[in-house]
DNA sequence: CGCTATCTTGACAATCTTCAAGGCCTGTGG
DNA sequence: CCACAGGCCTTGAAGATTGTCAAGATAGCG
């Protein structure tokens, strides 16, 4: 089940801090560059296949993740495997949460992905030094709650229609500006967009397939869409369109 | 829609902040004897009578709130009045989130409730001198987002009656261990139930009445519940149970 | 003692799921 | 190079769970 090529810090390890990528969109960038040494004797970077599952839900929770590169599927399952996708991480995002000695969902790479791996002691430890990490913590915390409450009221309450609607939407939105005329490629199967949806493979391609034919997307290949009307797309996640 | 008695925090405050019942279980908590002072002149009490909306999405988010009496409800509403309730709040639960400017929720009061007001940028100050607080709301937060992505696999993935079973097992549970063979009173109606697990009124109602029928709740009365067979409740909730 | 809320129950309808079959694409091996 | 196997996706038909509509029961409250 667990595919990781791990490599243990090297002295050059600062190197990678250094000149990380997402670093000033994640929790590392609230330390200065001076103290970026620090964080990068902390750190091990780990490389995960496609389809590997990196942490399993109930497992010790004995360490903190960093996604620096790839796309996660952290989701949780019922004994007779019905599975709930609670989230996708993408690169800057933060996982393996403080609270609880137990990993609360399980994570799996969606494509060739890259993660830093802090132990949960040592860089809480670090937290006590660096009271602005922490509060960066706090605040990503506080907007991964905002958007689970979003997603239940998503779950909750509207219908297929609106939560594909919903899911393309939100896609969309990360797409950049000037790219989201142009078609997207999504790195997730109907399975999991069933799964983070709360429907079932056959109701996400059914309702894929109605959206197409009213003309608000297009669907080169299964993989691929491209938003052709996005005012249209909104009305129906925001459930304002009729029908 | 507004209805609050609010007071000014007189010198006398102080006293309520010391004999405070749920500072032990809340981010006040943190804070030490000497200090509480300081908390407790930030605080305005609110007593908030039932049905009374306190926060309401949308509106800039310029105050923290502590519940330290009552129930709350808090949702999310779509444009046409549909509505999901993403969590009720007790006694020690710390309301109005740090990230974004603006709500992300309404709150109303299930019942005369009385709340801590706290402006929010002299309590973010105040985190900067006490880092405890801080963490402690991160830790809350971090179980917020735990008990969230709980309730997402319940919303997206269990059946009506695995629903109500895992909400009548969170009530139970939060009752004191030798009270739990007794009858619990509910604060919130079928509605709200209902508007919670992502179900119509009559579903709920429905579904209530199967558990009595099948021996593991008795329902003296719509408001009171006697769960009868815990071990049932659990493994329904669970899915484990058959049918 | 009735009024209004809330709750329960029934009949019917709709959405979504389940089951089944076929198509498409990719990679592999003869 | 082509055939075949295995995913993944799409589509259809039938079924089930849950929602909608409607009426009556119950309970709390003035």
């Amino acid at each position: 089940m667990i595919a990781l090529s791990a490599q243990r810090s090297p002295p050059s390890q600062m190197t990678t801090c250094l000149s990380c990528q997402v670093r000033a969109a994640s929790v590392c960038g609230a330390v200065g560059t001076r103290d970026l040494a620090r964080v990068a004797g902390l750190a091990t970077v780990i490389e995960v296949e496609s389809g590997s599952a990196f942490i399993e839900e109930g497992e010790p929770a004995s360490h903190f993740f960093n996604v620096t590169a790839g796309v996660m599927k952290l989701y949780k399952l019922l004994p007779d495997g019905r599975r709930q996708i609670t989230d996708f991480a993408h690169p800057g995002d933060f996982l393996g949460l403080a609270e609880g000695s137990c990993y609360g969902f399980s994570a799996e790479a969606l494509e060739p992905s890259r993660v830093c791996k802090f132990s949960r002691r040592k860089l809480s430890e670090m937290f006590n030094d660096f009271p602005a990490m922490e509060r960066r913590l706090l605040a990503t915390t506080s907007n991964e709650l905002r958007a689970a409450r979003e997603q239940m009221l998503l779950l909750g309450r509207k219908t297929a229609r609106e939560r594909v609607a919903s899911f393309l939407r939100t896609e969309t939105m990360r797409q950049p500006i000037y790219q989201r005329e142009a078609s997207m490629s999504l790195a997730m199967t109907r399975g999991d967009i069933g799964d983070y949806l709360g429907l079932t493979i056959e109701t996400v391609s059914r309702t894929m397939t109605a959206l197409r034919r009213s003309g608000v997307i297009e669907i080169p290949c299964a993989s691929d869409i491209r938003v052709c009307d996005i005012g249209a797309l909104c009305s129906i996640a925001d459930g304002t369109a009729p029908n």
